[in-house]
DNA sequence: GGAACCAAAAAGTCAGACTTATTTGTCACA
DNA sequence: TGTGACAAATAAGTCTGACTTTTTGGTTCC
């Protein structure tokens, strides 16, 4: 499924990039590129590749004389999809998680009122389509299929709003929802509400009501965040 | 002041990375790493640092018997800080500035709203004191001192807001201004709503007012659109 | 006690040989 | 004529070992 896999590098990546992230090593810790090497079984060339990658997620920073430094939390380039991945997968996932919710209630509304002014008509019909998809999945534990559904609902949202910083969160943020759906609410049918508001906004968007796809997009990112008791109190 | 620079490979990107966000190599181009290290005169392991970071970037793929492809626009990491200053110092400046406008008139308001919550007294104060150093200097073309009160407002928004995605903008915001200031008003004493608004969202803070505070940020980051020419109409 | 100097350590750089995967082209066979 | 298998070419990937450069920390001498 996910990360790069690709050349041994990667392979290095894939093990190294989670224990950092997952704060294994202390900010101030110091690796040498030497030993790493030899603790991966791979050539010096390759460990130094990937500390290059790393450096430049700024997770660490490489030193002459020092050797390699993790670098503090508030360094690391968190909006990259690798280190967001790396950190969805270990321990830091619900913080992660509910930070990524807060991006999401901030951007996906702005994104929908983009989305009512700009999507072409081939996009407004495949927004209806979705909409229509997790009405039709939204009973009897279909969770997946309206999983589905939610999923590119939220990525069309994102790219028919015209602004490239927000079709690169699509990627983020159908991890966010199926994340979600994986862990908390799995069970359940998903809230008759929320899907309501789905088909509200889909026809906001058609109907190029701004204003109204805004405010309605407004309305499911906040149930969003009280899934996770992030509430305005 | 920007960029890397540490070391031969990072010589290397500060070339070739504004090259190639800059589509002077279209999407598809293939290079070849021995004919890069040729061109740049480095070793070959040092080109296949600058790659591996390239790559890590998602501006290019590197595959076997193939080469280093460049990859789509849409393919690329555009939340990473080198990638937007790559961007920005090129022709594509304008665009990025829109693209990061639009962001920021999603994100600031909500940070604002979160910062009335979460930010400490120390902070509410920086931010008072910020205000303050933008009417003191709102008059009379001193620009540069007002910018300079101007980004620490907004970065300490988006820091006391307490959420590491929008800390990690702050950065990014500070670029937008300055750019901002450097190049179209540069003549021009602020407009004084502006400078109303900031000293009146430093109040809704301090009161803890976060309706008031996401509303008047709204109002800024409107003013911010409006400059340029994207509006709602 | 401070400044200059020296030695060690670790990253940085380079060159060359070798490996591996992938593509493309060719040839035989159906 | 089309198709499949096989072979050759190609460029990235990997490894090794030697060398350079920078930085740090200690030592010595004034």
């Amino acid at each position: 499924m996910s990360t790069t896999g690709r050349g041994l590098h990667g392979r290095v990546l894939d093990t190294l990039g989670p224990a950092i992230t997952a704060g294994e090593y202390p900010p101030g810790s110091v690796l040498r590129t030497d030993e790493l090497a030899q603790r991966f079984d791979v050539s010096r060339s390759v460990m130094r590749e990937a500390v290059r990658v790393l450096e430049s997620m700024h997770l660490v920073a490489s030193r002459r004389r020092v050797g390699v430094t993790v670098l503090p939390e508030q360094e690391w380039n968190v909006y990259d999809p690798q280190v967001i991945r790396w950190r969805l997968a270990g321990a830091a996932r619900p913080r992660q998680l509910r930070s990524l919710t807060v991006l999401r209630s901030a951007v996906e509304p702005v994104a929908a009122g983009l989305a009512a002014r700009h999507a072409t008509a081939e996009q407004c019909a495949e927004l209806t389509a979705c909409a229509l998809g997790m009405v039709a999945n939204s009973r009897g534990h279909r969770l997946e299929a309206y999983l589905f559904h939610d999923v590119a609902f939220h990525r069309v949202i994102l790219t028919a709003s015209g602004n490239e910083m927000f079709a690169r969160l699509a990627d983020v943020v159908a991890e966010v929802l199926t994340g979600r759906t994986q862990h908390e609410v799995m069970f359940e049918d998903p809230d008759p509400a929320a899907v309501t508001l789905h088909v509200q906004v889909a026809e906001a968007v058609r109907a190029g009501d701004a204003a109204r796809a805004e405010q309605l997009t407004r309305e499911i990112t906040v149930g969003a965040l009280q899934e996770l008791d992030i509430l305005a109190p």
